[in-house]
Formats: C-alpha cells, structure tokens, sequence
DNA sequence: GCGTGCGCGGTTTTT
DNA sequence: CCGCGCACGC
C-alpha cells in the first residue's frame, strides 16, 4: 500500500485538491488529457490509505467495462491487486444487473430473467406494435427508441418528451407510443425480461419502493465516485441521488464539452447543473493537458468556445507548439482515403512514426469503406472498430437464444427465434395460438407450448417438429442444472444435437460464408470455455449476463491491441483515447455537422464531436476535406465544415495539390463552381 | 409454412 | 448503392 505522500506525488495542484476533498460532494471538471483517471484511482487509494474507508465501502460508476478495468488495472498498481479487487468498480448495467439478480423478486420478476438485446426487444415491440394496430403511425425501431428515451429521461417514463410533436402522423403516433410502451412493458413482464434501460429503471423502482433494501446500499457504499459524468442520463442521476442521499460523499468526474451522447439519452444538465443539485459542492477544474500540443488545444478550444451553455475552460500545456493542423482538399472521398495513405507515408517517412501511432476519425460508418478499399491496397495494415458486433450476428444470436431459452423458460423472443431454425414446420398459427394461452394463463411460453401438444392442438405438420423442439430444450435445461461443471462441453452437445452445422450449409449463399458463420459458433464455445475457466462459479446465467454487457472492445481488445495496424473508427468511439497522429476525415458540412443534426438543430452536439475528434491528436493532426462526396449512391457537391472555419488561419496550413489536378470535368457535372482558395477569416 | 423479389430508407451506439 | 422487411406465390 502506498503512503499518503506517495500519493500525491506527481500531481499538480487542481489534481491534488480533487484527491483529497474526499467528504461531501465535489466535481471534477477534467477536460481532455488532464488525467482525470489519474485523480480518481489516486483519490480511492488516498481513502484506503488515509483508512477513510474499507475496499468494498467504495463504489466506483464507469460506462464502459473497459473503462472499469483500467481503473481497477490502476487501483491495483496503487493499492495491491487483492485490494483492488475488493473495491466496487463497475458499470451502471452492470452493478444494477448485480443489484437486480439478488433482490428483483420484490418487483415480481423471477431471478433467472433475461436481458432482452435490442433485437429481442424489438421482436417483442413488433407484435405488440401489430397487436395495437399501431403499424401505420411508426416503424417498431422508432417506438423503440422513444420508449428508450423515455426510460432514460426521467424518474417517470415521460411520453410527451421523447419526440417533439411536429407532422400529423408523429401526432398519431404519440398518440399511439403510450399504449405501446404500456404493452411493450407486460410483453417484457411475461417474457421475465428486461431491456437494457429497465436494469437501470427497475433498480431505481426496486430502491424507491423499498427503502430497507436502499438503505442497506447506503450503508455499504460510503464512497461514491463516477466517471464521465457528463453521459449520465435522468435515472442514473435518480439512482446515484439516492445512493448518496444520507452521506453525499459523492465524486463526479466529467467534461460537459465531450457530452456526445445526449441523442442516447444523456442529459448534460446533470454536469451543468451540479452545483444546483449539491449546494455546497466543491468545484475543482482540471485544464492542464498532458497530451497535446499547443496548437491543438488552441484549435480545439476555439471550436468549442463558440457552444452556448458550457463551463468555461481553455486547455493548455507545456508540450510545445508543435506543427500547425494539416489541411488537405481533395475532389472526392475516392481521392480523400488515397491521399490519406500517401500523407501517412509522407509523416512516416518523416518521424519513423509506426502505424498504431495513426488513427483515421469520421462521423459516420459509411466513411470508413472507400479508406478501407485504399489502405488494403496499399497493403497497409488497419483495424476498423465498430460496425456490427460479434454477439449481434444472427448465427451467435440463434446460440445465444437458445441458451436463454433453457435459462429462463419464459423468454418468449428467444423462443420465437429459434423454435424454427432449423426448420421444424412451426408456423405462426401454432405460435399465435401458444402466445394467447401464455397471455390467459400466465404459463411460461415453453410451457404453453407443451400444454397445446397435449392437447393435441398443434396442427398437424408442426406435432413432430414441436415436439422434438420441446423434448430438446427440456433435456438440456435438466443437463445445464445437473452438470454445471461442463458447461462448455454442453453447448458443443447442444450444437450437435440441432445440428447446427448442417443448418448453416443450407442457409448460406455461399460455402465461404458457411464456413465464416461457423467459425463464430466456435468463438461462441470458445467464450463459454474462456469464461468457464476463470469463473469463480460458473453459471450459464452469468456467461449470458456477461455476453449482454461486455462490448466487442472488452472482449476483444486484447489480442486487437497487439495487433499493428491504423486505427480506423467514429469520433464516438475515440472517445477517451488517444494517438500521436489523427487524421479527421470528411470536415464537410452535412458530415461533420451530419446533415441530420442541422435539421434538428443540434449543432452543438457536432461541435463538441468535433472537439473530442481534434483532442485526441497527441503530436499532431491532419483535417481532410472533398469537394465532392458520395451520398446515398449520388456524388454531390460539399462545403467546408462550418467547424474548420472557427479554427484561426494561423493554426492550420492548407494544401490544395491533389486539387490543382483536378479537371475541369470532374467539377461541372456536379454543379459546384466552389474554387477552393486560401481561406480568409471572417 | 417457406422461399424470393421489390421497395423504402439511410448518424452517432458506452450498456 | 446496399440491406432489410414485407408481400406474394408455391
């Protein structure tokens, strides 16, 4: 264990105070690179040391798992690993999830309840949008994500604030999203599930209606500290109020200039308004940045000096001017991704920098593809992030749900899914049919199921099929209780016995992509071998828990981190971290801004997007920009990002070669007569 | 109950 | 341009 002084070595005097004001409320203000992660793992070991708290007295909230285990990682260097491990570090879903799994049959739900994926979740809201006749108003996604943001607002699912009423179907369709999120919610309800935001609602439900049970987390969490404040939304400030309620030892770590995450749900008050929360709160601005040059930061503070409602901050360093911001035009994003190979080459060939040093950020996913093409034909090595999850695929998922199915036998989503793959000639008569049952008789699906059979009420064709279905899921739900120890060993049989193999052959369009499909289904068992290993107890409860809350970049991070190659991701996604060199691609207007943020007005949610962009550069950072880009399969004339032009002339050089080649027909098709010439400040 | 073809829509995505 | 969700025909 470190000493107190120890602790403290290294910091400067902002850092220091937010270390040691450990009693009542105190916020940290810690914009980019000013070692905001730095402060919170000192600011645990200087409780442990100064004998303040024990390990399991303090909670610490991240968002993401990869974040909690950087912090833990760094705790345990400060503290011992053994001491680290005692400390509650953990993210909201999944410290609720913990909370829920012991206590969530005060509420009515069974223990063993699922958590409904997004794609679940909306396989429920699908029928329920049918079953209203709610079809015509909305798609099923677009309820979905209102009752998401629903969820996340307020103590109180508040309807009227999920979409501001604007045409006549949108009226329509607030008129119809009440009744949907009612009947979503017993969907969920007799499906013993929960969606994602409901881990956190019925928390707050399960503490708000039984004081005796908060009171126990009260008592046990005596430090509460969280991490990017600025992305927590109505009821993760409805959870931390009461947890903190009595002591107000409460530490919030955050920067209301990189809240990108409101369109989820975050509600940037929270960091704004802190003062007006806690009253005596103490402030501590952290602006000393320990990653950047002086030209990003003044870059990056110009952009974001120009939001309205934000804490006022100018990041600054001691790390030297370095190179002003490389600005290159280009045609179009054909030209963009083959000039960004080539200015990669260029900075190489300069610094001897290597190719992890280099990440390329775009607002969009779409932009990721014609760098890709480029980058592979250069054969240059690069690790795209993002795009779809492993566990989203439909072959994990089909595992997935079976696994679920056995776990919680009520899990009508999952059961939908897979009752028929492969093929057992169940169709939606018989599945209508069980669904009514359930619903009049509060049977488990599986069980309505099997009283149909019976009764010898599934039509013809589907008698063999659905037998052979249940008879299957009951056999493994008894072998997953009685051989706990052989978990892995079971999902092979399981594999096996559905012949899930064969499946893929027949279902695939082409034997590669049967091949690469199967592959997945081994990481599947490879993952519940891998988790088998290192847990505790196993349980296949808590390896489906764990395969809803960890993120491809937890899982897989590892082995991706080793790997040497250019990163190529969204500004959301870089988020927190950085590189020596960032190149910023597309710095158009309708990018970055995205076009659809101009129209809702949003503008400042793309500025501070922008800013987290320019802040992740270390040594130094490139914007490209094309003339020309293609949308929506069309090539359309661009403007220059509204954002580019807050930057001051002196910060930035401009390189218009890749367009004085450009010809004369390359422009007149698209209409735009915008010559770019050297940019004079307005 | 199951396979195919048209048509619409299309940011970001910590859990 | 691409992926999917649904509607239609077997």
């Amino acid at each position: 264990m470190a000493s107190v002084a120890s602790l403290l070595d290294g910091l400067n005097p902002p850092q220091r105070e937010a270390v040691c004001c450990v009693q009542g409320p105190v916020l940290v203000l810690a914009g980019a690179g000013s070692g905001k992660t730095r402060v919170i793992t000192r600011r645990i070991a200087y409780l442990l040391a100064r004998r303040l708290a024990q390990p399991e007295e303090i909670l610490a909230v991240t968002f993401t798992n990869k974040a909690a285990s950087e912090m833990r990682e760094r705790v345990g260097e400060l503290i011992g690993k053994k001491a680290a491990a005692a400390v509650v570090i953990s993210t909201f879903h999944s410290f609720c999830l913990q909370v829920l799994r012991k206590e969530i049959e005060h509420l009515g739900y069974r223990r063993n309840f699922s958590i409904a994926a997004e794609s679940d979740a909306r396989t429920l809201l699908r029928r329920v949008v049918e079953e209203i006749g709610a079809q015509e108003s909305f798609s099923p996604a677009m309820f979905q994500s209102a009752i998401s943001l629903c969820k996340n607002s307020s103590t109180e699912p508040d309807l009227d604030k999920a979409l501001p009423v604007r045409s006549e179907t949108e009226e329509k369709y607030s008129e119809f999203l009440p009744h949907v999120y009612e009947q979503y919610q017993s969907a969920l309800r007799a499906a013993n599930s929960l969606d994602f935001d409901d881990l956190l609602l019925m928390t707050l439900k399960l503490w708000r209606e039984h004081p005796r049970i908060l009171d126990r987390y009260r008592k046990q969490f005596r430090y509460v500290m969280v991490d990017e404040y600025q992305d927590t939304n109505g009821v993760q400030y409805a959870l931390l109020r009461l947890l903190v309620g009595e002591h107000r030892n409460f530490c919030v770590v955050g920067d209301d200039d990189q809240s990108i995450y409101a369109w989820r749900g975050a509600d940037s008050r929270n960091i704004l308004e802190f003062e007006k929360h806690f009253p005596d709160a103490k402030i501590v601005t952290l602006d000393q940045n320990y990653r950047s040059t002086e030209t990003i930061l003044e870059a990056a503070n110009h952009v974001i000096k120009h939001n309205g409602a934000r804490r006022e901050k100018k990041l600054w360093s001691q790390l030297g001017k370095g190179r002003p911001i490389d600005w290159l035009v280009v045609t179009d994003d054909e030209a963009e991704a083959k000039k960004a190979v080539e200015w990669l080459k260029h900075i190489q060939s300069k610094t001897g920098a290597r190719y992890n040093d280099f990440a390329l950020l775009y607002r969009s996913n779409v932009q990721s593809r014609p760098l890709e093409i480029a980058f592979r034909q250069a054969g240059i090595p690069y690790v795209v992030f993002g795009g779809q999850e492993f566990f989203d695929r439909a072959e994990v998922r089909d595992i997935l749900a079976y696994l679920k199915l056995i776990a919680n036998p009520r899990d009508e989503a999952s059961l939908l899914r897979i009752v028929n793959v492969p093929r057992r000639g169940v169709g939606d008569a018989t599945l209508h049919r069980a669904h009514e049952y359930c619903r009049a008789e509060h049977l488990p699906v599986t069980q309505a199921l099997a009283e149909l059979l019976k009764r010898g009420e599934a039509p013809g064709p589907a008698e063999k099929g659905l037998r052979e279905f249940l008879g299957l899921v009951t056999h493994f739900r008894k072998r997953f209780r009685e051989e706990a120890g052989n978990l892995k060993g079971l999902v092979e049989e399981l594999v096996v016995a559905i012949d899930y193999h064969g499946e893929l052959q027949r279902t695939s369009k082409t034997p590669q992509q049967a091949l690469a499909r199967w592959q997945n289904v081994e990481l599947v068992v490879k993952a519940i071998g891998d988790y088998a290993a290192q847990a505790a107890v196993p349980t296949l409860s808590a390896f489906l828990d764990e395969s809803h809350l960890n993120t491809d970049q937890d899982r897989f991070s590892r082995q991706e981190r080793r790997q040497t190659g250019v990163t190529l991701m969204t500004i959301h996604s870089a988020k927190g971290l950085e590189f020596p060199f960032v190149f910023l691609m597309g710095m158009e207007e309708g990018l970055l801004p995205h076009e659809r943020s101009i129209r809702d007005a949003a503008i400042d949610e793309e500025r501070r997007l922008c800013y987290v962009a320019i802040t992740r550069g270390r040594r130094h950072v490139t914007f490209f920009e094309a003339l020309s880009r293609v949308k929506h399969g069309r090539e359309r004339p661009s403007a220059t990002s509204r954002f580019l032009k807050e930057i001051p002339e002196h910060l930035l050089k401009q390189h218009l070669h890749a367009v004085r080649e450009m010809t004369a027909e390359k422009l007149a098709p698209t209409g735009t007569k915008r010559k770019p010439r050297k940019r004079t400040k307005t």
